[in-house]
DNA sequence: GAGGCCAACTTGTTCAGACAAGTTCCGCTG
DNA sequence: CAGCGGAACTTGTCTGAACAAGTTGGCCTC
């Protein structure tokens, strides 16, 4: 929060959250933004992007900016980490291992995390709830560079990603996330407590660190009573596609 | 495709497409960059920050780019027609109106729809389907001053938002989307030719002119084995958000 | 050979100015 | 009063420059 362009978008979207500028209502003008701020017109135009991004205010060539939604969309760490989503809601994040074991990379795991097959790569299955009602079944594949560090976090503990920070500097920076709908297996019903083939939201996702390097991929499957997603997309920025196997 | 910092990004997308920049390998400094299509480096950072939110490469201060990914994600367009989008797969896109109706709007419309609660909205239900395979079940929410230009579709049009473009000059340019998980009903089971609690992709989606105003909200339900989501997120750009009721 | 330090390199931030392109709204005309 | 035209306004594009901040790789030392 150094850049003066990421202070300045940050105080335009506390204005946005407090009603100062309501859903509907068209923000000041390039110019005045700049003069308001004492900044030039460049950097107030790197603070909009930021918030055209985030889904918060539209743009078009010529007319004011106008203000779309006062929820902003969550961080890529709140995302990323289930302990820090759990924290940012008031509730309580819990979750255990249920099993982690070294297997052979298979040609799957080795494409994913750019690693050459057969490297032995750490498989953990935990449990993941909120105020103890699980929700979350996740199924991570670590590679081999830092499962080592995995194996010394605690089964039970709260935050896998808090944990790998500090004890390696780790933090993860692109995410890839594909989402479809599953039934229950035998085992799903089971860990989450509800019937077998009861719809679930499943997102396979690969994470990388601030290199591209693959972290880990992961099999997450969620209750689908209990969580949903939500994406925000425009002309001018659509992380979203539509894919047919 | 007038402005140059989009050709030029265009120019480097069809690059990494046909690997000429690698997925891992550099991407050539900005000044490069800059020298090569005779433009400043200005206009290079902005062609970049396209590709750096489209996930196709990763960004760090000090270090070269990363070329992160080859393939791209879709357009906006492309994600908001089912047409364009089965089209761009070298598919065809069919579909027909099981139904089509006036009702008053509800609570949940009126806010969705930016209405006064009671206004005359249509519903429409549509089945959609790749080579005539059915895939998708969309029940649709339209806007009264958008509903006499829908009845105008013929049933069975296979784009509706090219259509509706041509005729009213329609044009899509924002969209909120929640996703989970549900089993299908009897009708969704009859409609798509599935069994009754398979488990199925739903999409809500509220779509806005570039003016910010709301269009139509959409309850959309995807065959999960025919179809599946795609997100691409990092620490600087995230639309992506895990959301509890 | 391992490790640390430094110089060169590269991206990030910010400025000021100029013109292009699209929107808005007022006032005029029929 | 409806419709049109144009002036004023606003965002988009692009340049060139300067400095800050982070990364990389090679050289030097121990």
């Amino acid at each position: 929060m150094a850049a003066r362009h990421e202070e300045i978008a940050e105080e335009l979207r506390r204005a946005i959250d407090r009603e100062e500028y309501t859903v509907g209502s068209r923000l000041p003008t390039e110019t005045d933004l700049a003069a308001r701020y004492e900044v030039s017109r460049g950097t107030v135009r790197q603070a909009v992007a930021a918030l055209t991004s985030e889904g918060l205010i539209g743009s078009r060539q010529g007319a004011r900016r106008v203000v779309l939604a006062s929820r902003r969309s969550q961080t890529f760490e709140e995302l990323r980490s289930f302990a820090q989503w759990a924290r940012a809601m008031g509730r309580e994040a819990t979750g255990h291992v249920v099993s982690s074991t070294y297997r052979p990379a298979t040609p799957e795991d080795s494409v994913r995390l750019q690693l050459t097959a057969g490297t032995q790569v750490l498989h953990v299955l935990r449990v993941r709830g909120l105020d103890g009602e699980p929700v979350l079944l996740e199924r991570t594949v670590y590679a081999d560079w830092i499962s080592p560090a995995v194996e010394r976090v605690e089964p039970d503990c709260p935050s896998v990603t808090q944990r790998l920070y500090e004890d390696t500097g780790l933090v993860f920076a692109y995410g890839e996330h594909v989402i479809d709908a599953v039934a229950a297996g035998a085992q799903d019903a089971d860990l989450l407590g509800i019937r077998r083939t009861s719809p679930l939201l499943r997102v396979r996702r690969v994470t990388t660190t601030r290199e591209g390097r693959p972290v880990e991929w992961s099999d997450d499957r969620y209750r689908s009573d209990a969580v949903t997603f939500s994406v925000h997309n425009s002309i001018a920025n659509n992380a979203l596609a539509r894919r047919a196997p």
